[in-house]
DNA sequence: AGTAAATATTAATCTAGTTTAACATTATTT
DNA sequence: AAATAATGTTAAACTAGATTAATATTTACT
């Protein structure tokens, strides 16, 4: 029905007026990445939200031995950003990086503080958007303490069956806790049975 | 300076005029509980958001072995319920009880809907609490796959030692994801260096 | 089409953390 | 004060998953 993707996408959770769409319009910006661009680098400040029109990103971690960390993929109607660093406007703990030509959506800091005031509604999506995700969060946390790597595989694969399709496995394996080899190992399991 | 320790917490996020306080203090109810007793129960609708005055609760989930798995302990001044029976008002996943007689401060689900038209300034104190938790639970995470036990255990007890002091041991170690057996080792280890 | 780079597999060896089980210590109740 | 329940420790045997290293396979580039 909806014009915008992200206009569709919001009007799941609040309702705008046609003055309020065209001032949230007048404070976004539409931004293309090509593969392997970073949106965000460990050690700047994240000054964007980003939702994604199309294409794939990866948000990730590099530990003291160097190891690369998964924290999350978003394709797709999904966010991705560090947020932590966005908030606080503090250095990123994490890298966001295109796994795919990717188109966003960027809410600028100080845009979006100001878009708070002249549309207050938006203070509930961004609400139900995050409380969703910290129970998504938190699921994630349980799950890798009561199941078992296998477990955990097949429910990735159930959840997320288009971003298995699109990520290479060591990607997965890194995202589900667990080695390259491991996975590898896992799936050799899952077809022979 | 403030008289309630709710208003004191809110303060920090939000600015209420005095009959935006009076119509938050209608809609809220305080309520104690005996060490033992249940704010949630896993299968049950989560109706209320708690905000925790004095008290220690553990939120916690049984597995299919029947196994239970910390996930995280509340104390004055954090909030306690399963987020995600609570906003979507389905049956909990999470089982909430106290670990000590706890007092809080309760929203049921219906008030709080009601309190968000009469002050949608709410709907901005809420969302950076969730955004904050959120941040929190992502960092976790993190740390559970990029850190060994010991030192996630060194990192549990800098950030909260209030809680490690407060709880017992086979808890904590089911919150950092290990059995009481390997803790105890960790711990002697520690010690003894 | 041919080569290099990226991704995936296999197998042997190794280790962080589990399991089991027995015992020690600390609280709580009567 | 004794008895019981709850919590904590120790140690041996075990396992899920890591590491290393060699080899395949797929993808992208010239």
């Amino acid at each position: 029905m909806n014009k915008n993707p992200f206009l569709e996408y919001i009007s799941k959770f609040i309702t705008l007026t046609p003055k309020e769409e065209t001032i949230l319009l007048s404070k976004i910006v539409q931004r293309n990445y090509l593969k392997d661009q970073y949106i965000v680098q460990q050690g700047d400040v994240c000054k964007t939200a980003n939702f994604i029109i199309s294409g794939c990103t990866k948000t990730y971690y590099i530990d003291l031995e160097g190891q690369e960390h998964i924290v999350m993929f978003s394709i797709e109607d999904w966010w991705s950003s560090d947020l932590g660093s966005f908030i606080t406007q503090t250095p990123a703990d994490f890298n966001v990086q295109c796994l795919e030509n990717t188109k966003l959506i960027q809410f600028n800091y100080e845009n979006l503080e100001e878009l708070y005031k002249e549309i207050p509604k938006l203070e509930r999506l961004f609400r139900k958007i995050v409380e969703r995700a910290y129970v998504a969060s938190q699921k994630r946390i349980i799950r890798n303490f009561s199941l078992p790597a296998k477990e955990r595989y097949k429910i990735f694969n159930a959840t997320y069956p288009k971003i298995n399709q699109r990520v290479p496995q060591y990607l997965i394996a890194s995202y589900l806790g667990i080695t390259k080899e491991f996975l590898s190992k896992i799936k050799n399991q899952l077809v022979s049975k």
